[in-house]
DNA sequence: AAGTGGTCTAGACCACTAT
DNA sequence: TAGTGGTCTAGACCACTTT
């Protein structure tokens, strides 16, 4: 293991504050700080690399963040000890499959106008019998479906187009994040199901396999639901992954 | 609705940086600033409330860790459009069940010393046949059982005693993330699985029901593997929720 | 009383984007 | 070329913790 740089090169073309971190960051992975162990005072790192006080302080919000170490008001800045609770699984995982649409075809398999039931009134706050969007489709990875997702929008004649087009398309809109879109929020709820005869048929496996489930509502800048539906993956296809505490890979 | 407030108050015991956030963020909620519209720039921002160039900065930074908005150098700043893939679950979820130790037991089922199997031996990276400390736990919530979870430590006669201590007390050590720990970072893992007849009869339900298996290996500050084991969850007693885009419900 | 992190100011230079 | 965000400096005052 190569010995850290113990100085602010300010030759390099790196900013100082990023060097600071690299260098605090090693300090505490190679455990010369300890978990609990205080680190020298912003004052100190000062005089140390050379840097003023927003230089330093810009670094310790950079470990902030990475979760490394915790401030405390009036008596110094620690290196935090692992906890679990910190760990967090993204969407990035579940959003891979989608990545590259060589490999993963979207296949629509029913739209149509159907009237809400008791469950998708309640979700999309209409009355029972109101029209609604309904949109069956099914992700195809490899050849195999994988993802069996069914959606349900609002009928509204002014939002019908866009976001119909939107969802419709191929799902790669609520991923991107890019461009305008009329959808300011949503949630997200994973949930374990077992797979139902029909769900089971359409994903070319068997009934009462185990399957993520996960349902999302959208809601629209006046913060009325326009859209509510799940997806229904294959248990077998899918992990979520994450690591805690103090790693080489960045987080956040 | 109440109109948000335009102007920093110094009078008031809030730092005007979180102030000027508060004023963005509603505008950003209530739609005033749409998705793709450009903020206007910092150095307007800092005239119209009469604050340092720092001081929007400190605001910007908070609202960029909130994943409102986005920067490109030299254009300007932006507010981003809602996508699914900045949704994370956090462990918090997880964690909740532990919460309250009133309603939370712990019933230590077995802790003995195993030889380690092919699989033990890969993931702890021990030879096969290496002495190893198993340790099966069951939680209970409210009487019923709804996790069981089965460890393996590395035998070591250094280690053993704080780690053995620490991971069979409660097992809060591990989400505490408080005090010294000897582990230096972890890897998790979230897979579903079907009940095999002996975890069904632990968790006092049905064989093949679908379950959330939570798998983890902990590594000490030498980076090696001191412990591996997972937490199988019964499905139907667990769920893991996010929101997306732009809610006033905090996030980070 | 001394030291700590939290906040703020008023400047400055840079690389980049838009026009 | 003008405007933008990214970085940095050298000060300052505050509330808080520690001794």
């Amino acid at each position: 293991m190569k010995t850290s740089p113990r100085h602010i090169d300010r030759e390099v073309d790196k900013p100082p504050y990023i060097q600071l971190v690299q260098i605090l960051r090693e300090k505490i992975e190679k455990g010369e700080y300890l978990p609990g162990d205080r680190l020298p005072s912003e004052t100190e790192l000062c005089k140390q690399f050379k840097v003023s006080r927003m230089t330093v302080r810009r670094c310790i919000q950079s470990l902030l963040e990475q979760q490394l170490i915790s401030t405390i008001k009036g008596s110094g800045t620690y290196v935090k000890a692992l906890n679990i609770r910190g760990g967090t699984f993204s969407m990035e995982d579940f959003y891979k499959i989608f990545e590259d649409q060589e490999r993963t075809k979207v296949r629509i398999l029913e739209v149509q106008v159907i009237r809400a039931d008791a469950e998708a009134a309640k979700k999309l706050r209409l009355r029972k019998g109101d029209r609604t969007i309904q949109i069956r489709r099914l992700l195809i990875r490899d050849g195999d479906p994988i993802i069996y997702h069914q959606g349900q929008l609002v009928y509204d004649p002014v939002l019908r187009i866009v976001e119909a087009e939107m969802e419709v398309t191929s799902l790669l809109g609520l991923f991107e994040g890019k461009g305008e879109t009329m959808l300011k929020w949503g949630e997200l709820v994973i949930e374990l199901a077992v797979l139902t005869k029909e769900e089971a048929d359409l994903l070319n496996t068997l009934t009462h396999q185990p399957a993520f489930q996960l349902e999302h509502i959208f809601y629209d800048f006046s913060d009325r639901p326009v859209s509510w539906g799940k997806f229904i993956c294959r248990g077998d296809r899918f992990r979520f992954t994450t690591t805690v505490g103090i790693t080489n890979k960045r987080r956040i």
